[in-house]
DNA sequence: ACTAGTATACTAGTATACTAGTATGATTTG
DNA sequence: CAAATCATACTAGTATACTAGTATACTAGT
C-alpha cells in the first residue's frame, strides 16, 4: 500500500479514519476541526474537507456550532454492511471461478501464507491488514476496483465492530481455513461450494453480546438506552 | 424527493449533478469553481467542496491549477455500475419476496401506474424519475438505504449512458412491462423468476454503437481515439 | 515569419477572517 | 440557596485572501 501523503485533505482523512477503525479515537468521543488540524499541522480548510468525507461514511457525527464527535457504532450499519460485502463477494467470487489464471491463484495463496506467519506472532493489526488484501485481491482481479472501493465506505461500523469482535475473540486459524477452502474452490471453479464456504466467513462471528457488555458505550443503541435511565 | 436547499455545498452538489445527468452540462466541458460559484451565487468554499465530492463520484475531473472538466462517459464505469446495480437489487429482491406486505405491494404499483400516465406524454424526464423511485423504493422498503445511497455514488456514467440510450431509443413499455412483472413475482414469492426478469431489465438496450455513433465526443475511448489521430 | 523569453491572467489548494448558533460560567435577583 | 439573566468562549459554515502551478498573450531577436 503506498503511503505517501497525497494533499492535505488526504493525509487528515486517512490519518483520521486510521484512528477510528483501530479505536484510537474511541466512539463518542468528541474532536474538533481546530484540534484536529493544529494536531496535524494543517490549516481548518483541508481539515474541514476531510471531516466532510468522514461524516459522509457516518464515520464522525458533525453538530453545527456545537462539535463534532467519532460515531458510535450501529449494529444496524453493521448488518448493512456486511449484507452488501456478502452479496458482492459472492458476485465476484462468480467471475474468479470462471477467469482465475493460475498466477492469480498463487498471489490469493502467497497472501494466505503470510497470514500464517503473523498468526503465529499474534499481530492483529497485520492479520486485519492481509485479511483486507485477500478480500480486495479477489475484487481487483476481477477487475472490479471501483466496486471494492465504494463498498469501503460504508463498512466503518462494521469494521470497528471486527476489530472489537477479534480482541475478545480472536480465532484466526478459522479465518486462514476459510480463505484456503475459497481459493481451492476457486481453482476447482466450485462457485456453488466458494459461495457457500464465502457465506459462512461472512456471517462467523456476529455475536454482540460480549462486546456490548464490554464496551457498553461503545454502540449506539446501548448507550442511547443507558442514557435514558 | 424533498427540494429544500440545505447548505450551499447540497444546493452546488444537487443542481451541478442533476446538469451532468441530464446533459445540460454535457462531458468534455469545463467548468470552474469560480464560474459556478458566481452563477449560482454562493462563495467558492460550498463550490470546492461540492466539486470534491463530484470529483469522487468520477463525474468531474479536476486537474490543479488548471481547471476541471465534466467527465467523459467511460464504458468500463458504466459495465461495473451494472454489475453492481445488477447484484444489489437482486439480492434486495431476495429480501422483497420474503417480507413485503400488501401495502409495499399496492405502493410498487401505484408507481407504476404513474409510470403508465406519463409514458402516454412522452415525458422523459418524469419516466426516469419514476423509474428510480421504484427501484429505490424496493431498497429502502428493504431496510436498505444506505445501499441505495451507496449505489447511486457510482451510478454517474451508467445514468448518463441510460439517458442518451433512452432519448435514442424510447422503449419505455418495455421497461413498465418488466416493472409489473417484477412486482408480480414479489406478491407470488416466486424469486426465482423474479430475479430472471430483473437481470432481463439491467441488462436490457446495452447496444452502444448508435451512440458513439451520434455523440462520439461524449465517451472516453472514443474521444482519446479521434485526438489520437 | 518564427522562436524564445517574459509578463500577465487564469486556475485549484490552502490559510485565515468573519458570522451565527450553542454551551458554559459568572453575576444578579428573588 | 435556587433560578434567571448576561457575558464569554467555544463551535461549524461561509467568505475572502494568499500561494503556487499552468496557460496564454506580448515582446524582442533572428
Amino acid at each position: 500500500m503506498v503511503t505517501q501523503r497525497g494533499s492535505n485533505r488526504d493525509y487528515v482523512y486517512n490519518t483520521v479514519k486510521d484512528s477510528i477503525l483501530n479505536m484510537r479515537l474511541k466512539p463518542g468521543m468528541l474532536i474538533s476541526e481546530k484540534e484536529i488540524s493544529e494536531r496535524l499541522q494543517v490549516s481548518r480548510t483541508p481539515t474541514r474537507e476531510a471531516f466532510i468525507k468522514l461524516a459522509e461514511e457516518e464515520l464522525i457525527v458533525i453538530y453545527p456550532q456545537k462539535g463534532s464527535f467519532v460515531s458510535l457504532i450501529d449494529m444496524a450499519q453493521v448488518e448493512e454492511a456486511r449484507f452488501v460485502r456478502e452479496n458482492m463477494e459472492v458476485a465476484v467470487l462468480n467471475i474468479a471461478c470462471r477467469s482465475f489464471s493460475e498466477k492469480d491463484l498463487l498471489d490469493l495463496e502467497a497472501l494466505i501464507s503470510q497470514q500464517v506467519i503473523y498468526a503465529g506472532h499474534d499481530s492483529y493489526e497485520k492479520m486485519h491488514e492481509l485479511d483486507e488484501e485477500f478480500h480486495r485481491a479477489i475484487f481487483y482481479k476481477c477487475g472490479k476496483a471501483r466496486t471494492w472501493n465504494v463498498i469501503q465506505q460504508m463498512l466503518g461500523h462494521y469494521k470497528r465492530f471486527r476489530n472489537l469482535l477479534l480482541e475478545v475473540y480472536f480465532d484466526w486459524e478459522t479465518i486462514i481455513l476459510q480463505h484456503t477452502r475459497i481459493v481451492e474452490y476457486i481453482r476447482r471453479r466450485d462457485f456453488e461450494m466458494a459461495e457457500r464456504e464465502l457465506r459462512i466467513h461472512v456471517k462467523s462471528r456476529f455475536e454482540k453480546d460480549e462486546l456490548l457488555k464490554k464496551y457498553p458505550n461503545y454502540f449506539k443503541e446501548s448507550a442511547e438506552r443507558s442514557m435514558q435511565l
